[in-house]
This record gives C-alpha cells, structure tokens and sequence, in this order.
DNA sequence: GATTCTCGGTCTGAAACCGTACCCATAATA
DNA sequence: TATTATGGGTACGGTTTCAGACCGAGAATC
C-alpha cells in the first residue's frame, strides 16, 4: 500500500519550529483532548483559541442558511485551526470543529498575535502552512463542481487517512453526508461502491483503508494535487 | 438597484497603504494593460510578477487533469494576484489569466517579497486580502457543491459585476460554463431562466444587469458573504 | 433478555445535469 | 455581397443526484 502523505509524531508545524520560536509559544501552550464534535471557532465570533492538533481531525465547514453546510477544509496534525488569526483579523463565517478525536494543543489568540508579532520567521512558517490550506480549499471547490460522490468520497477518505493513526477511519454515513454536501444514500450508495471493488472496508460506524493507491485512482484526480504541494512546501 | 458591492476607482489595496507603504512599492510599479486571456501566472511555474487590477478582471482556475478545469476565484480591483508570493512561497498549482479586459499595475516578485520583508504593515494588509480571497474560495466550494447552475451563474454575474464599471459584462456562455464547470446548453437555459424573470438582460456576448437585488435573491445565499466579510475588513 | 437508539440498506419518483450533436443567427472578414 | 467563424438555442437519451420514507440490523442501555 502506498504510503500516507503524513506520518505519525506531533503536530507538523510545531515540531517543525526553531527553538526560538518555540519558547516564543511554549509558555502559552496548553495540552487539551479534542473530544469528538468539540466546537473550536464559532461562525462571526472572535476566535479565543488557535489549535495544534497533535492526532485528531479538525472539519471547517462554510454555513449557507439553513442545513446548506459543507465541508471546506480538514486539519490534522499538519496544520492549525485560527487561520483568521495569522492572517490578521479575529474571526471567520466558518466554523470549525472536531470530526475524529485526537488530542493537542492550544495557545489563546492574544498569546499568538504577540508571538507573530516578536519573530517574523514565525510568523511565515504559519502563512505557508495558509497557502496550503488555501490550495485545499481550492481543490474542494474542483471536487465539488466536478467530481462525481464515489470520486469526492475516496478523496475524503484519503485526506482523513493520511491524518489518523492506523487504517481505521470511525465515520458514520451521515456524517460523511454532511461532509460532502450529500444526501446520506448517496454515501452509503458510494461506499458500497468502494468496497464492493476492494478498495476500503466497511462495517457499522468504520472505514478500513484497504488499497490506498486503487482509493488514489478512485478520485480520479481530485486527490493529490495540495497534498504534493504540501510536501514540497513543508518537506 | 442595490449598490454594488465595490465602487469605481482604481486598486482598492494599493490606494489604502499608507504614503510609506506605498513608497516602497512605487518606484517598481508599471502600468500593464491587462488584454483577455493573457495568463498572468501559470500553473506550477514561478509567479514572475504580481498584479494590481485597476479595472477588468482577472480569473484564478484550478486544472484538474485534463478539460476539467474550475474557477476557485476572481480578482478585480479590490485585490491582488500572486498571493502565493504573499504567503512565503513563488508558485502555485493554480492558473491565473485575464477574464475581462483592462488596466493595472504589476511589481516584479522579488521586488514584491523585499517590499514585503521592509515593512510589515504592508505586508499585514497583503495578507488581510489573502483572508478574504480565501473566503472567497470556501464560499466557491459550498456553491459548487450545494447551489444549482441557475443560482451559481446568479453568484458570478454579481461577482464579476462588483468589480466592473456600469452593468454590462462581456461574456459568453461558453466562457461561463468553463468557470462554473458546467455544460455550456446548462448556462444558456440558466441564463435564459435569469432573464425571463426580469433579472438580466442577454445578447450575444453581453449579459447586462438588470435587478442586482434579485440576483442577489436568486443566488440563494450563495453570495453575499464573503463580500460584506470584504467590507468589514476593508471598508 | 427486552427496549431503545443509531446506523445503514433500499425503494420510488422526480429533478438536475451530462455528453453530444445539429442548426440557425449574428458578427467579422473577404 | 458572399464567406467564414463564433455564439447561442434546442433536442435526445442517459446518468447522477435529489427528497423523502421505510425498515431491518447492530449496539448500547436497562
């Protein structure tokens, strides 16, 4: 099987710090769980706390009006969550919670902005990790106008693959279905589809990664792409 | 009609810095026409200068493998190109070309990034817009994934509308259906739904806006929110 | 072991879109 | 004016996805 884009260890970003930088953090950090469906950033509402998330999965999802929500980006332990922060401002219309328990750490929002504002090295390591996420984003926004759900659902499964601890993602359909936008059947629909080809398997309440590369092929060019960015970036 | 959402006037960005700020970008400023369909940046190749629309529009397009590229974003002159150089880093996957005809000016990278790396307020108001197109490009995502074609075209027009003087856009559906990633006969019939209603008015090559308010209805919460999150940033 | 809740498989009918192709109208060009 | 290129209207069959509902299987609780 090919191997994951992310490997295991702690949160990318502050492993990857200069000792400098670090001590810039390290007196503000705080460990905390990241309990299932914890809610990080509230949608227009000042950001109290950025995340580093050591395991875990964090979802941001763009709220339409009603139950229009949709997923917009996914963060494990490569990235950070308060990415209005580093860019400036202290809110954002997304909200962000978490989707797959993990632990991390954390640093108030205040602590942050003075950190930035004392290293500018620091600060920019941040920003690159943005430009990654704005490339994610990017490719959501391709894979939800062009990609068919059975494509959509194996670049989902790949990029919370590549962020979780083994080959066992804990999902439910419905919550897949708010993910991608879609109606519940349609996943279901979807990962019967995936399994029946031997890609994934699938039991009540989990998905097991079966063949990472076939899942790649599956995408059909949806995958792939930010996550090569990613690395070059960051590798 | 309701007011657009940007105002006439040359580069929003460069005629908010600050006499210093702008200082330092001044003496590698040049005057560009900006002709349909020159590429201004391309796909994974180093961003060679940086554009500041003074009118016209330009496209930001994600490249799936083959004919399935999408527009993740627009730039007029509320904003910038090249925000990759912004974010610490020379390329992106992404291709950058000119939508709508018209004037700008453009600053080589290099002389970007040192401006950049002298002052830091300039940079900061760089990086305010990079939130922004970022929202732009979530909000991209839930249109592509949850709005119909009628309501997506209904979001672009006002789009492209903001960020032109009067209310007629040159464009053809053929164009439309490679932006929204759609078949072209599925712009025609939406843009024939849009005029029928009283919302715009089509001829060959131009849609002229008619009533921005029922656009703005039509689109069904697709627009609206990342441009008063624009306003509250930069107004 | 019985009850309750959650999860997922399935069905029906309808709507939205797709890929493709054909043809006519308009505009530019010779 | 004749020709050519481009833009837009339309039609066909087929696929994808939708909305909504129903029901059984598995897991947790009592």
């Amino acid at each position: 099987m090919s191997p994951k884009t992310l490997q295991k260890g702690p949160n990318r970003i502050l492993s990857r710090l200069s000792a400098e930088d670090f001590a810039l953090l390290e007196p503000h950090l705080t460990a905390v769980d990241l309990p299932l469906r914890r809610q990080l950033e509230v949608s227009r509402r000042p950001i109290e706390h950025v995340y580093f998330p050591d395991s875990g999965i964090v979802s941001v999802v763009a709220n339409g009006d009603k139950k229009r929500n949709i997923e917009v980006g996914l963060i494990g332990r490569e990235g950070m969550t308060g990415l209005a922060v580093v860019m400036g401002t202290d809110r954002s219309p997304h909200q962000t919670f978490v989707q797959s328990a993990g632990q991390g750490r954390r640093i108030p929002s205040d602590d942050l902005r003075e950190a930035i504002h004392q290293s500018r090295p620091l600060h920019q390591k941040f920003l690159l990790y943005a430009h990654a996420f704005l490339l994610q984003t990017g490719y959501t926004a391709m894979a939800n106008g062009r990609s068919k759900i059975e494509e959509r659902l194996a670049r989902w499964i790949l990029m919370a693959h590549d962020r979780t601890d083994g080959d066992t993602l804990a999902l439910t359909h419905e919550f897949l279905s708010i993910m991608l936008g879609v109606r519940r059947p349609g996943v279901t629909h979807a990962v019967n589809l995936l399994e029946r080809i031997g890609l994934i398997h699938a039991s009540r309440g989990t998905i097991t990664v079966v063949d990472r590369e076939g899942l790649e092929e599956s995408s059909n060019g949806a995958y792939g792409t930010p996550e090569s960015e990613f690395n070059r970036l960051f590798g």
